[in-house]
This record gives structure tokens, sequence and C-alpha cells, in this order.
DNA sequence: GAGTATCTACGAAAAGTATAGTATTTCAAG
DNA sequence: CTTGAAATACTATACTTTTCGTAGATACTC
């Protein structure tokens, strides 16, 4: 019994699409393009394309507003940003999250501000679940 | 002046072998080929070539010992760990780690433990930097 | 030192991704 | 209506990544 299995991750410009789409809220194919920065010369049917693309594998849908598409997301960033994070965690760590934020907060980049903003997640996420 | 900028991420196959020399520290083709899972069948050229487009890119260099190369990771795996961690905090976390870690947290399949790990690795970054 | 196993080098087919062109449809304005 | 601007649908091209075949080199065995 064979599965599609094509992991469900997006490509790059896919991602690209996407994190506009959720800026969004919604938008067509002109407002997309509208959105990417200045410097991004993507012909209006290439973005077409990928919104197209976009529907089939199922990470938008669309509705008829006139003429055109309206294209809104079906997945939220926030399930895919944690699909994105277990991919990595497997791929790269382990599948071992602790050893993902080991890396992180050895990163000598990290701010002070960043590492207590992070330790103030954990503590209320541990809070939450003890209490 | 344009510059190569192609960010230095490894495709899905190169960071298949590279996980596998990372963890044999070293080897040849047929040593990496071995390493594989049982289900991966690869043919030996394959993989001799994904090392040498490895090669080229320069995250592994080799040396020639007999008629065979063995190679060896020019970049360690933290290194590595780090440059992903990067890379996907800007594409899809506004570039905000403190974001990335709210959402590994908010998994709900992650474990007591592992959170309680994450905690103590914070804290002690914290004490590093202020004490 | 001929035979065979195994290796490397190179090139190129096959598969996947990104971009754009052409033809057609849609709608609104004259 | 007819026309024209802008949208969609479909197809095609270019580029990247993955996979493998062929040819020739290297070394071990008898």
């Amino acid at each position: 019994m064979r599965q599609k299995k094509k992991s469900e991750l997006l490509t790059e410009v896919e991602l690209e699409f996407m994190n506009e789409l959720w800026a969004l809220g919604e938008g067509t194919v002109r407002d997309v393009l509208n959105q990417l920065p200045e410097d991004r010369n993507l012909a209006y049917t290439s973005a077409a394309t990928i919104l197209r693309i976009l529907e089939q594998k199922e990470f938008v849908t669309s509705r008829k507003e006139g003429k055109r598409h309206v294209f809104v997301p079906a997945l939220a960033k926030d399930a895919y940003q944690t699909r994105s994070l277990k991919d990595l965690s497997v791929k790269l760590f382990d599948d071992t999250p602790a050893s993902l934020v080991a890396r992180l907060v050895d990163d000598d980049s990290l701010t002070e501000e960043a590492l207590g903003q992070i330790r103030a997640l954990v503590d209320r996420r541990l809070k939450n679940d003890t209490g």
C-alpha cells in the first residue's frame, strides 16, 4: 500500500508565496505579486502558476470573485512552522528538540533579550502543564 | 559585482550523505553506501557522484588511500545545524529565534522531559553570560 | 602479466522546480 | 454589441537535483 508521502513541504518559491498570503490573510495573484519586493521581477503568469500549484497541493483554496480568484491559505502558518521544525529536527537533530534548542542558544549572535524571552516561554509552558 | 550567493545549504540527498559522514567521521563511497538504510537502493556510481558534488561545493574534502578516496566533512555538523536554524528562522519566523522556540514548546508532542532539558540549557547559557 | 573485482571520472538521462509565453475567457465601458 | 484590459488555463522552456551508465584506471590473485 503505497502512500503519496511527498512529505508535504513547500518548495522555496511556494514558501515565498505562502508567506505573503499568510501576511495578507488572502489575496489575488495581483495582490501577492504586489506584495513581493521591488527587485523580485516575476511575470504575472509565473505567479499565477505558482498559486495554481499551491492549490493543487492543497496548501491554499480559492474562490472566484468576479473574474478573478482569491486565494486563501488552507494551512495556518503556525501549523506549517510546526511541520518544518519537526522536519528539521528529524533530519538534523536526531529528532531531539532539546538538541535543536541547544544549538540555538549556543549561537553567539543570540541576544540576551531573546534568551530571556525563550526562558519565559519555556517556564510558562512548564507551569501550565504541572499547575 | 555578482556573488555566488547560492546560500550554502545542502540539498536533500547531500544532507543524507553528510549525516552519514558526520556519523562515521569519514569514509569511502562504499562506507557511506553501506551506512544507508536497507531499502535505500542507490547505485554505487550515484553515491560517488553525490560525494563528488559535495567536494565541489566544499562540504567535504578527500584524500586518496590506495585506489580509493576517503571523504571527510569540511564543515562540522554543529556549524551546519546553526546555519540551517538561521535559514529556517529567517524564512519562517521573521528572524526571531524566540518565536521559533515558542512554536517548538507549543508542540503538544513535546515531552515534559524535553521541556526540562530545554530550560536547563537556556538557564545555563544565561548564567554563563551574566555570571 | 592476464583476469577479475572494484574504483574513479565524466557525461547524460530522468525527475523535480521555477519561470514565462500563447491562447482563450471574462467583464466592464463605450 | 463590440472592444480592450486584465484574468485564467494550458503549454513550454530553462534550470536544478537525483540517478545511473560507460569507459578507463588501479590493484589484487593466481
